[in-house]
This record gives C-alpha cells, structure tokens and sequence, in this order.
DNA sequence: CCCATAGTTCGGAATTTCGGTACTAATGGT
DNA sequence: ACCATTAGTACCGAAATTCCGAACTATGGG
C-alpha cells in the first residue's frame, strides 16, 4: 500500500504532482497537516469532485510515495511524508510546491517545510 | 509553437518531465546543449523509440516551455530554456534533474546550470 | 528536377483517466 | 445485536490521452 522510499520513482512524484487537483490536495495536506479526503472535496475551490475520483486520486498520492494513509475509526488520515521524500530527493518538494504557488499568485514565502 | 515563458504552467512543465523518455531528452540536451531530435532515438539506452513518437515528445517539451526548437537547414536544433525557467520557477528545474540522477545512480553531482 | 534526409501529420489501436453505482468498513443509537 | 449513517473503495463503461506506422511536407545536394 505504501511504498518504502526506496522504492519510490520521481517520475510517479512528477506525474501525481502534474494534476492541478492532486497538487492542491497535497498542498493542503501540507498547509493543515492532515485532511481526510472527503472534507477535501468541497474545500478544493469551485470544483467538486466525486468521491470516486477523490479516492483514486488519494491513492495516486500514495502510491507515488507523497502521503501516508491511516483509518482513524470511520475517517482516513492522509498526512505528507515529505521528510523522507525530502531525504530521497533533497529540494524536489519545495521546487514544486513554489512553482505552484508563483504561478497562482499565492504568494506564500519560501516552501521549506511540511 | 513557442509559448512565453509567463505563459508557462508548472503543471506542464511536471507532466512533460513526468515521462522518463522525455525527462532523457531533455536531460541529454542539457548535457550536450543541443540535440537534434532523429539522432536522439540511437541514444537514448536500448529502447528503440519511432520518429512520430519522438516528433510528439519533442512538441511536448516545447510547448512547455522547456525547450525551444529551430531549423537549421534541414535539421532541427533543440536547446533547453533553461535560464528562463529558472528565472520563472526557481530551482525546480534543478532539483528534477538531480531527482532523476539520484534515481538511476548517475552521480552526476549537483545540477546547478544547463 | 529528382532524390535523400529530417520532421510533421493523420488515424486507429492500446492505454489511462473520469465518474456513477454498488459495495465494504467502522461507529453510534436504540 | 441490529440497523442507520458516514467514509472510503471496487468495478466498469465512457471519455480522453498516448503510441506508432504510414503517408505527407520541407530543405538541400547533385
């Protein structure tokens, strides 16, 4: 289910990053620490997006080795393994995370951290 | 056939580099600082890859804003945009690269420049 | 002009993604 | 224990994307 860092290819990070709405989803779970995917759906701007797309795209994250998944009772807790991504790929999460943030205007300071 | 660089999207620039043939490409090109796209196909490892194919991974980096490509008699000489990417999302380009390099064990230190 | 070489375009097959419906898991109330 | 409710996953057909062979276009040399 989670793929040992080792394991862990950047081009599965690249391409689960390259959707906007997973990149939005793993940048809020960086901003808030943790989000269970259904209370993400209608957080994620304008858009809703249905459950099933909301659980694959979850697992997309998670299979690229980005979060963590846990059942806590009846909800799931999603939370960012950026330390060890960071550790495999020193600079690659934050690099992305401006990116993202300079294009939308966001100003959000400098990504150094979960 | 160009985009402006304030045009360019990161999500375009992670899902082109997303593809390890295309990330291969564009790697070579930076090493060689330019590559024609036909000679690209015997080099690129084992793996035979078709003109039309390559034509369409070649496009994909340009309209990302990766790449730009100019004819130069009757082949086409392809150099990365490499300071304008930097200039517009720093460091990303940088920490994708050696993200690649740590993967396949190509020390290639730390990439800092085209 | 004709040929050779370098790339692009087109179209159909294979693959991937999206999302609705049906299903499973865990909890609380009664 | 049972049922109702809520969270998430599995499955499957539709839509979109990617792959690549064949046909086409462009440029330069003889």
């Amino acid at each position: 289910m989670h793929p040992a860092m080792a394991d862990v290819r950047p081009e599965a990070i690249l391409h689960a990053l390259s959707d906007p709405v997973r990149a939005a989803i793993f940048a809020r779970i960086l901003r808030t620490g943790c989000v269970e995917a259904c209370s993400a759906v209608s957080a994620l701007g304008d858009r809703v997006i249905p459950k099933s797309s909301l659980s694959s795209h979850f697992k997309v994250l998670r299979e690229a080795g980005l979060i963590r998944s846990e059942r806590h009772g009846v909800e799931m807790r999603n939370h960012s393994r950026w330390d060890e991504v960071q550790a495999r790929f020193p600079g690659l999460l934050p690099a992305i995370i401006n990116a993202y943030a300079a294009e939308s205007g966001t100003e959000a300071g400098t990504a150094t951290g979960p």
